[in-house]
DNA sequence: CTCATTTTTGACATATTCCTCATTTTTCTT
DNA sequence: AAGAAAAATGAGGAATATGTCAAAAATGAG
């Protein structure tokens, strides 16, 4: 087994002790493994098979799936978003940079799916998953408020409702189109209250360098 | 067991032959199970449980789940879309329309949250009720663009993103408050191009007799 | 009410997954 | 390279689920 190609985990132990080295193997399989499975229908064998382990050594490193599953997603989470805070440091702009997410989110998608399939059931699984995922999101969202740009209710339901247009994305076109992509950074900032026209306009100018280049 | 308040199927199965009882029973039984454990933690145990019939009776009349929560989510998928729209039947007015059918769809949630849960976990997982209830809202959904009203592209994409909508708002408020429709209903409007003001209008309006009466 | 037919039953054989732990193998420090 | 500590192994017992079927019970047409 272990056919990946993005061993994640296992670049940031490289160097480190066997102990790390194998709870890395055993992260990223579990992405490959939670992607293609799902969570429920994951076995730990499954994990392990792909880890290239023997079953008892799971046992060595976790209880049960859903400490893994923590571990994975917030893992992930830590990864992803610290990857696009530092691409976006100098936007100032906040409905630009709330397009330029989007698409920074969906393009990490296009290149590892098997990432935002598993952050997302992450997000929908585990609790800390859950707010750390929305306190990072909530700050672009309340600096366009803030800016004057447009008036909606930063709550909850708004933050949830971001994420799971990104999940449709994902489901409806797991290729991750830019057609995809285009539509979906639209469809957020309609959400957040901008019009069709300007948000047209809005996704073409943050997306340009991004999409074509 | 059989604590359930609902008994969507045995309703429509009384005075019919033995047969169909027992078969909606189980049905019954599969949306209270469903709802609470997910389609993947159910055993087909905890459905014969609930439906007070023995394991064996499961297999007279279904080969697997799969096949249980097709039949499920497919009759409730035709009893909700039926019911709203016999009580939109006189309204024309395309963003109204929108509007009221979400409303009334969280109303629904609210009285029977299982229903939607199950209809909602159906519509991912099986084909046929997925292809139905996207059917049932591009009608409205294209109704709007037509009527000129704003101009979005209605696609798969859009259509699964209205039903996102429509999930996490079950997913963020089980209960189904007022606020929470009403915010749901307006992102839903402004998912499809409407202003965020004109939203909150027009959710006044559509929704002062559905709510508050 | 009768009784052929339909339906239900639940014990059981089969299959799957979980998790432990005594033993073996590997690691890595000195 | 030695050897104590750390890690990995995988056979196997416990637990849970599935699907079958001969026998028992319920049904409902006449």
């Amino acid at each position: 087994m272990n056919s990946s190609v993005h061993q994640l985990f296992r670049q940031q132990t490289i160097g480190k002790k066997k102990r790390e080295r194998t709870r890395g193997a055993l992260l990223d399989s579990a992405i490959s493994v939670f992607a293609n499975k799902g969570y429920e229908g994951t076995r730990i064998s499954d994990i392990t098979a792909h880890a290239d382990v023997a079953n008892g050594t799971f046992y060595n490193y976790y209880q049960d799936k859903d400490q893994l599953l923590h571990d994975v997603a917030l893992g992930l989470a830590i990864e992803i978003t610290g990857r696009i805070n530092e691409e976006m440091s100098e936007v100032k702009h906040a409905p630009t940079r709330v397009a330029l997410a989007t698409a920074k989110l969906l393009r990490t998608a296009r290149k590892e799916p098997e990432w935002l399939d598993v952050l997302l059931q992450g997000a929908f699984i585990v609790p800390e998953v859950q707010s750390a995922t929305i306190q990072y999101l909530r700050q672009d969202l309340e600096m366009v408020v803030y800016q004057g740009e447009f008036n909606v209710d930063i709550d909850l339901l708004l933050v949830n409702q971001f994420i799971s247009l990104i999940r449709v994305a994902a489901l409806v076109d797991p290729i991750m189109s830019d057609e995809t992509i285009k539509s979906t950074c639209e469809a957020v900032l309609r959400l957040v209250g901008m019009s069709t026209a300007n948000a047209k306009t809005q996704v073409t100018a943050a997306c340009e360098s991004l999409l074509e280049a």
